[in-house]
DNA sequence: AGCACGCCGACT
DNA sequence: GTCGGCGTGCTC
């Protein structure tokens, strides 16, 4: 590569279909060595001059007059050589250009310039032949121990790598003269003199015996560089994170690099605490709520291998590592893994794809695995499954006990709390113990429920609640198949059939009305809009300023919260019967996170859950802890519906602000899709056009096509075709188009 | 995406 | 006669 005489091949910064191929540059002698493959240059492109990704070097296909690249924005490549493929796949699978897979790829802002220079020593050997190197060394034991510095943390100066192997600079100088180490000159102005020099510091946890197992089928994958994926099923408290720090000091020994991610960035600071107690400043945290600069800088240690173990939420995946070889994703169900607006990447298939590319392990921790993962480690594989059965401190797990409030309501009481649940919390009150009050409010959309009997009101055929819309109608969001809201009930014949939903400020009137002496926090994304309150709310609440906490989601998880004694959770009903035939999973998985908030401390916890529907199973499931009996009731269903894992949905989303435009170009690309499946076999279905469930969103109306095949990259090709299509037949079209590749739900 | 070139209506 | 409307087409 870089031969005399070839081109750059290079994309240009544009976001659009039409210009996304390599163009080619002649590259000046001046900037030959800084052009290479990942760097940014400046390239002319028509009038103008834009950013370009070099990707490699070749000819073009046809004799054409290639012009000159101007000049190169980096001081050296900004994506390694995985990245770059990772890129292309990205834009291959995600239907989205490579410069916005690239966009996306080096978000954190570049741009600081270096001042002073530092001689830094490196290995000067692939990291993959590392393994071989050291046990060439045997003989050397000395240097063999600089080396293994020398491969852990790739910033140290001749002086400081002695001093970190314990032994004498002479040492140091032999690796150089026998080639094995190569100094890099580093012009940096933020060098940093201090604890740089790794000490495997304590804070090692000794494992128990599934941590061990489970420890030792990952370590041995990266021992042996072999792709792999492990689901690591383990309840909640028992110890997962001791084995993802394990696994990472496994990765490191191997001279590799390890990625850890959480879900939100509120949980990271416990994490890093973990994190930097075992890895000290080997330690990089790289997600979105880092400012500019302080996002710049981890970003670079990353890439000058300073940092080698890498800490942060999904963005993390494109962490810029040299020789990648363990990526976590703790908590793998968390919907917060797939970004969800834009270019709507899951962070775990981009883990997996990094890991084939490189070699490399995947680990997938959760208490209760999202379907599909559960799915794939099942016994045919093709994930391996590691299971932790024990909580570590042999804690019960709490209490948990289902309300039925169809009873509530014949025996009279049309308030939000059962008489159970104010019993409860009254105790607690009395105790001086807390309560944490459990609100889902991201169910947007208005199903219909019988008070009397709990029978909600579902599609036909795609077993997807129905949704009530202000003009009197009931919606499916995958079919639009449509209904009039009946008088009374279909099932028992009640009048009491309505739309259902309370929100945060109407629990905390009514708390505030049945307890007055109780002092009552509320969080809800209104309460912390502001930077920063969040963490100031739930301090509070730790430091027992308030009796009774209300929340949403963000308390479902991850918290640390001793004195809580009771979780009540209003009405499981609204992520049960939300428009998504994933509302029963994430059901069962809100429910048993929010189960595992309780009893942390001392005392047992109780979790208390009202719901209309006492008797389904997914509620059912986690109120006896019993995660593998709920997926053996779930997986059939999903099979017998032909949703996934057993099938694979897109979702096309069309958005515009004008309402004709928008229900005429669904309909279009509606047609011109038709057309497409009518050549080919009818196990591809494309389901509407419907209105989104937020048919309106800042002025804009929504309206969407679900598709549904068998294969993912059968889909990808008709998705495409009906892109280009589209483009062709329709140039002036109107309504900007979102395709959501295995959606997370569809809001 | 932008910026050119290009062919039809009301202005100094 | 010309300034400018935004429809197609190309950019190494």
């Amino acid at each position: 590569m870089g031969d005399t005489g070839q081109f750059a091949e290079i994309i240009v910064d544009i976001s659009a279909r039409s210009v996304d191929r390599v163009f080619h540059y002649a590259v000046p002698a001046d900037l030959k060595d800084r052009v290479k493959p990942g760097a940014r240059v400046l390239v002319p492109f028509g009038a103008r001059r834009l950013a370009g990704y070099v990707l490699g070097f070749g000819y073009p296909e046809r004799n054409i007059r290639v012009r000159e690249i101007a000049g190169v924005l980096d001081d050296e490549p900004v994506l390694t050589e995985d990245l770059l493929e990772i890129a292309r796949w990205m834009a291959d699978s995600y239907l989205c250009t490579t410069a916005e897979a690239f966009a996306r790829i080096i978000a954190p802002r570049l741009g600081v310039k270096a001042t002073r220079a530092v001689k830094l020593l490196k290995p000067a050997f692939p990291a993959r032949k590392s393994q071989e190197v050291l046990n060439r060394l045997k003989h050397a034991p000395k240097q063999a121990a600089v080396l293994r510095q020398a491969l852990l943390n790739q910033s140290l100066t001749r002086k400081e790598l002695a001093a970190a192997a314990q032994t004498s600079p002479a040492t140091v100088d032999a690796l150089v003269k026998a080639g094995l180490l190569e100094a890099e000159i580093l012009h940096a102005s933020n060098y940093q003199e201090e604890n740089r020099i790794v000490h495997s510091s304590g804070g090692v946890t000794p494992l128990n015996a599934d941590q061990v197992k489970a420890a030792r089928e990952i370590s041995q994958a990266l021992t042996e560089g072999k792709f792999g994926v492990f689901l690591l099923y383990g309840v909640t408290g028992s110890g997962k994170t001791e084995v993802y720090l394990d696994a990472i000091a496994s990765a490191l020994a191997a001279g590799r690099q390890a990625v850890a991610m959480v879900p939100e960035i509120s949980l990271t600071p416990q994490m890093i605490g973990l994190f930097r107690a075992r890895f000290g400043s080997l330690v990089a945290v790289l997600h979105s709520g880092l400012a500019g600069r302080e996002r710049y800088e981890e970003w670079r240690r990353v890439k000058k291998n300073q940092a080698p173990v890498v800490l942060g939420t999904r963005s993390a995946v494109f962490a810029p590592l040299s020789a990648p070889g363990l990526f976590i994703l703790d908590e793998e169900h968390e919907p917060s893994y797939k970004q969800d607006d834009h270019l709507r990447y899951h962070a775990r298939e981009v883990a997996i794809k990094r890991a084939q590319l490189s070699g490399a392990a995947v680990v997938l921790g959760s208490a209760t695995p999202s379907l599909e993962s559960w799915f794939k480690a099942g016994c045919s594989g093709p994930y391996q499954l590691l299971k932790l059965p024990h909580r570590i401190d042999k804690k019960p797990l709490p209490q948990v006990t289902v309300v039925d409030i169809r009873q509530e309501l014949k025996d009279g009481n049309r308030g939000i709390f059962s008489r159970r649940l104010v019993a409860a919390i009254y105790d607690r009150l009395q105790k001086g113990e807390q309560t944490i009050l459990f609100l889902n409010r991201r169910g947007y959309a208005n199903f219909i429920i019988c008070r009397e009997c709990g029978h909600v009101i579902k599609c036909d055929h795609c077993d997807i609640s129905l949704t009530y819309h202000l003009d009197g109608t009931l919606r499916c969001h995958y079919c639009n198949y449509s209904a009039r809201l009946p008088s009374v009930c279909p099932c028992c014949g009640s009048v009491y059939i309505r739309p259902f939903g309370a929100g945060t400020q109407k629990v905390e009137d009514e708390a505030a009305r049945l307890f007055p002496a109780a002092r009552i926090l509320r969080m809800d994304s209104d309460s912390t809009a502001r930077k920063g309150s969040h963490e100031k709310i739930i301090n509070a609440f730790r430091q027992g300023e308030a009796d009774i906490l209300i929340g949403t989601q963000m308390i479902a998880k991850g918290l640390d919260l001793p004195m809580v004694t009771l979780v009540g959770v209003i009405n499981a009903d609204t992520t049960l019967f939300m428009p998504d035939f994933r509302a029963s999973e994430r059901t069962f998985q809100l429910l048993t996170q929010v189960a595992g908030r309780s009893g942390r401390g001392k005392l047992p916890g109780e979790v208390l859950v009202q719901t209309y529907s006492p008797d389904h199973y997914s509620i059912a499931a986690a109120a006896r802890h019993d995660v593998e009996g709920f997926y053996r009731i779930e997986l059939p269903l999903r099979k017998s519906l032909g949703y996934p894992p057993f099938s694979f949905l897109v979702r096309m989303l069309f958005t515009h602000a004008d309402e004709a435009e928008i229900s005429k170009g669904a309909l279009l690309a509606k047609e011109i899709l038709d057309k497409i499946l009518a050549g080919h076999d009818n196990l591809i279905e494309a389901l509407g056009p419907a209105p989104a469930p937020l048919g309106r969103i800042k002025g804009r109306f929504r309206w969407q096509i679900v598709i549904k095949g068998r294969r993912r990259s059968e889909l990808r090709d008709i998705i495409r075709q009906c892109l280009d299509d589209l483009q062709k037949l329709r140039p002036s079209f109107k309504p900007a188009i979102n395709i959501d590749i295995n959606p997370q739900g569809m809001q």
